[in-house]
DNA sequence: AATGAATGAGTCTTCATTCAT
DNA sequence: TATGAATGAAGACTCATTCAT
C-alpha cells in the first residue's frame, strides 16, 4: 500500500505556493532551490510532481489566467444595471487587485520566457471580450482602451509599490463608456 | 602610453548599447558575457568602466528615464492649442512607442531588483506631472487615469507582441479630457 | 494475505529483463528508474528483490557468463569430426552472436566497475578451456589466439554497428588449427 | 596585455590528461568534477577551453585514433621483408599495447555514447586498410581476421587486467598470412 | 586601457536509495 | 508484497567577478 497522498491535490498546493514566488521574484531570479526552500520541500519533490521549472511556470500561468477571468465574470455577471455593473467592477478591482497584479507580473515574465507563444495574445483577447460583455461594450476600440485603463492601474501599482485608489479609474471608465462613439 | 580614449564618452556608448539588451532579455537573464559579446567588448572592459552588473543596470535606468521625458516635452511643448497637443501626443507615441515599451520593461525589472527603492515612485510622479503640463491637466486623478491609458497601451503591446493602433487610445484620452470633472 | 509469488522465479525474470538494458545502455548510464520503467515495475520492487544496483548488475553477469558457455557446449559437444565441429561453431556464432556481443559489453562494464575482481580472469580461462575442448585444441597459446579471433569479431561488430560475416573468421580459425605448432 | 597563455597548447595538455581518465573510468562514470580534480584545475577551466563533456570526449577520440595509426605506420613502414615486418609489428604491439587498449576502451564508450555516428566504422576501415598495407595483405577477409586477432588480444588484456604475451598472437598472424587463400 | 584565464558558488536537473503505508 | 513519495548528494553546466599580464 502506497503512502497516502492525493497526487493532484499536492500538485495544486505546490502550484498555489509558487504563484506568489514567481510573481515577486520573476522567472529567471527564482531558483528551484529558493522555490523549494520557501515551500518547505526539497527540490526532489518539485521534480517528482513536475517536469521542470518551465513546466511549473506554464501551469501556474495557465491555471491563474483562467481563474482570474472566472472570478471576474462570476462576480459581475450578476449586475444588469450599467451603474450597478460599474459598482461591482469597482469592488472586484478593490478585492482582487493584488491577485491581478501578480498575474500581470507572471504574464510579463511569460512573454519574455517564450516570446513566440501566442497564448498571451489569445488570453488578452479573452480578457478583452469578457470585459466587453461584462460592461456591455461591443466596440473593439473601446474595449482596448478600457482594458488599458485597468492594466495601467495595475502597472502603476507595481511600479509605485502600493495600491492606487481605484475610484478615479472606475470613474474614468464610466466617462469612456458614456462618451462611446459607437451608439 | 595609454590609448587616447574619452572615458565618459566610452561609458555612455556602453550604457546605450546595454539598454536594449536589458530591455529584451531582462536583468536576471542577461549575463555579463552575453552583454560583452553583443557589445563587441570583453568582460574586462565592462568591469573597467563600471562597478558590476547592478551598477550598469542602475545607471542605464537613471539615464533613460530622464531622456524619455525630455523627448516627450521637447516635442510637445511647442503646441498650445489643445487639439494640436493631442495630435502631437499621438505622433509622439507612434514614434517612440518602442522606446517607451523598453523603458517600461526595464522599469519593471528595476522594481524587482530593488523593491525598496523609491526612485520609481519618484519617476512616476515626474511623468505624471509632465504629462499633466503637456496636456494642460491639473487634476491629480485625471493625470493618473491618463497615464494608465498610456501604460496600458504599452502593456498590451508587450503582451501581444505587436504594436496596437494608437488612435483609439488618443481618442480615449481626448474624451477623458473633455469630460473632466474638475472646473 | 500475501500475494502468491514465487520469489526466486520473480528474481530470475527481473534479471533476464535487465540483461539487455545493461548491455545496451551501460552500467553508469542505466538508472534504476529507467530500469524499473522498462521492466514495467516500480523502483520499490527492485529494492525488494535485490540489494541495489550493483547487486543486480553482479548477479546478471554471474548468471549470464555461465549460461553462455552452457549454450555453446550444448550445441557443439555433439560433433566429433573436426570439420563438423567447425561447422557447428559457425552456426553457433551466427545464432548467438548478438547475445555474445551483449555479454561482452556487460563484461567490459563489469571490469570497470570492479577492476580488482578476478572473476573475469577466471571466466576467461573457463571460456578458453571450453573452446579448447570443443575444438580439440590443447595448446594454451593456440587457445588464446582463437579466443582472440572470436572476441575481435565481436568487437568489430560492436564498433561498426552491424554484424560481420562470420565465414572469414571461422575459416581463419580453421587455418590456425591446421597450422598448429604443437604435436 | 592579457595573461600569457598559449590557448591551443593548453587545450592539448588538457586533452592528453583526460585520455587516461576516460579510458579507465568510462564516459558516463567520469564526472566533470572528478576530471577537473584529477587534472588539478577547476571545472570552470574545462568549460573555458571546451564546449562541454561530449566535446572533450569527441576531440580526444579523434586525436587519438589518428595518432595511433600514425604511430603504427611510421614504425612499420620501414620494413620491406615480410619477416622483418612481423618483427616490427611485434615490438609495436609490445610498446604501444597499453595505449591501443585505452583507445579501444574509449572507442567502445564512444559507440555507446553516439551509436548513430559513423566515425567508428570509418576509423575501423582505416585501421584495416593501414594494417593491410603494412603487412602487404590485400584480401579483405584476411584483413578482417587479422584485425580481429589484434582486437581480441587487446580485449583479453582489458578483461584479465594484465598484458597477454604478444608472441602467440603475432605467430598466429604469421600463420594466417602464410595460409592466405588468395595468392 | 584592455585582455581573457581563472575561480567557486550557483544554475537546473537526475540519481540511488529509503520508508510510511 | 508492493507502492510511489521523499531525500540529499551529485550530475553537467553557467555565472559574476577578479587579476596577472
Amino acid at each position: 500500500m502506497p503512502k497516502i497522498v492525493d497526487h493532484d491535490q499536492r500538485r495544486r498546493e505546490i502550484l498555489n505556493g509558487c504563484f506568489d514566488l514567481f510573481a515577486t521574484h520573476g522567472y529567471a531570479a527564482l531558483s528551484m532551490r529558493k522555490m523549494a526552500t520557501k515551500l518547505g520541500v526539497t527540490t526532489g519533490v518539485l521534480y517528482h510532481y513536475f517536469d521542470g521549472k518551465q513546466a511549473i511556470f506554464e501551469q501556474i500561468f495557465a491555471s491563474r489566467s483562467a481563474t482570474d477571468v472566472a472570478m471576474a465574470t462570476a462576480d459581475i455577471k450578476a449586475g444588469t444595471d450599467p451603474h450597478q455593473r460599474l459598482s461591482i467592477l469597482r469592488s472586484f478591482l478593490s478585492n482582487y487587485g493584488d491577485e491581478l497584479m501578480k498575474t500581470l507580473q507572471v504574464a510579463l515574465d511569460h512573454q519574455r520566457q517564450d516570446a513566440s507563444s501566442n497564448i498571451l495574445a489569445t488570453t488578452m483577447r479573452f480578457y478583452r471580450q469578457s470585459l466587453g460583455e461584462i460592461l456591455g461594450i461591443t466596440d473593439h476600440d473601446d474595449q482596448q482602451v478600457i482594458v488599458s485603463v485597468i492594466l495601467g492601474w495595475l502597472v502603476q501599482r507595481i511600479l509605485e509599490g502600493e495600491p492606487l485608489d481605484v475610484g478615479a479609474h472606475v470613474n474614468g471608465i464610466e466617462r469612456l463608456i458614456m462618451t462611446t462613439t459607437q451608439n
